[in-house]
DNA sequence: CTAAAAAGACTAACCAGTCAGTTTTAATAA
DNA sequence: TTATTAAAACTGACTGGTTAGTCTTTTTAG
């Protein structure tokens, strides 16, 4: 006999389980929140969750690599377009305004993804090679800007990088925690002045 | 009756059952850390630990403000001996670097408090306490450099203050994930760099 | 009609916090 | 100095509530 539901509306389960995991986790924590909370948000029973999921961890895991892959792909693509090194990083910088509070969620969950990593082999797994893409971007447009004589001829590119992501990071840990949208974006843009200075 | 042991063994105990506290939360996790674990390692019974603490969450907001008024007051004091608002500022960015794996720890769980306080006021009260202070201090310094002429006329304070405060925690973030010590040195000493070059 | 999928009651494990009984300490009495 | 006493502190088995994950039954799609 066929299978009772397409492999599409398959899918579309699945996502609509991680998206309902993505609020439930950003708003309460993961430990906090429970598979029950996640079901009431998704409108779908405790038991079916298994089928889509190995465990509680297995949904935490597979949200995190889902928004990775996402983001991941749609920065590359727009990255690729762009020539100069100054005007990509310019980019990438801006490139979540827009889209603020639905990346202060992911953020909420990731960092505290970030932070149970630590005992947790698998997770550090999935963040170190979210890590090391990202890193590797940022040391490849460096160099080339170097290269280029767009930034600094005595910049330490390992450094420049790990300043970049910090401050990345920072400004967003800040924001997780109740700041105003308005205030995140006008950071962001200082951080572009904050980060320009110090390569060029 | 007297009182079976004194003032200052009460405070040790509460001390020593705090640090182990500290050494859980910080390799486990809030959430994961179990009073039994606490206690384990605090070599107590669980029935004891409730006369110092009221509750699990009581021992982290203990942990926490204790934490805060202990390095405040030692900073405090280090800086009030510090003209130049230049120097207090580089003062403030290497102060930890003596105490980096010490620190590393209270930051892991400092996080950790900083995501939950979404949900509980009473977390949200001792953070916002915190971040007050430091914010109002860095403040002050900023506009003093300004004035003297240290740094540019046109920076703004406001922004300055959250730069500085998302690259500490951005480092610190990043440090907490299973840097070694030497590249989270490294990084604040670059932390000066970035931050000088954008202020001056 | 059949097999995949959904449902939700159930279970087993876990853990924060309690409590009744025990030990320790220091003030006081002898 | 030593014994007595009583409150404070300690102990750990226990409890009540919670929740991840299971299992049996029911529904649904093709």
């Amino acid at each position: 006999m066929a299978p009772r539901i397409s492999e599409e509306a398959k899918k579309a389960r699945r996502d609509h389980l991680l998206e309902a995991a993505l609020e439930c986790f950003s708003s309460k924590g993961y430990y906090a929140s429970t598979v029950d909370d996640i079901v009431r948000y998704a409108n779908l029973s405790k038991g079916s969750v298994y089928n889509y999921f190995e465990s509680k961890e297995d949904i935490f895991i597979h949200l995190l690599e889902k928004k990775r892959t996402e983001s991941m792909e749609h920065l590359k693509e727009k990255l690729d377009k762009i020539d100069s090194p100054t005007k990509k990083l310019q980019h990438w910088i801006h490139e979540d305004i827009p889209y603020s509070l639905n990346k202060k969620k992911f953020m909420r969950v990731h960092i505290e993804f970030w932070l149970y990593s630590a005992d947790s082999p698998k997770l550090k797994e999935i963040l170190s090679k979210r890590f090391d893409t990202m890193v590797d971007m940022t040391i490849a447009i460096i160099t080339d800007g170097k290269k280029r004589g767009e930034f600094r001829q005595d910049l330490d590119v390992e450094q420049a990088t790990a300043m970049f992501w910090s401050l990345h990071d920072g400004i967003w840990l800040h924001a997780v925690i109740g700041y105003d949208v308005k205030k995140l974006e006008s950071h962001i843009r200082e951080m572009e002045n904050v980060f320009m200075a110090y390569i060029q």
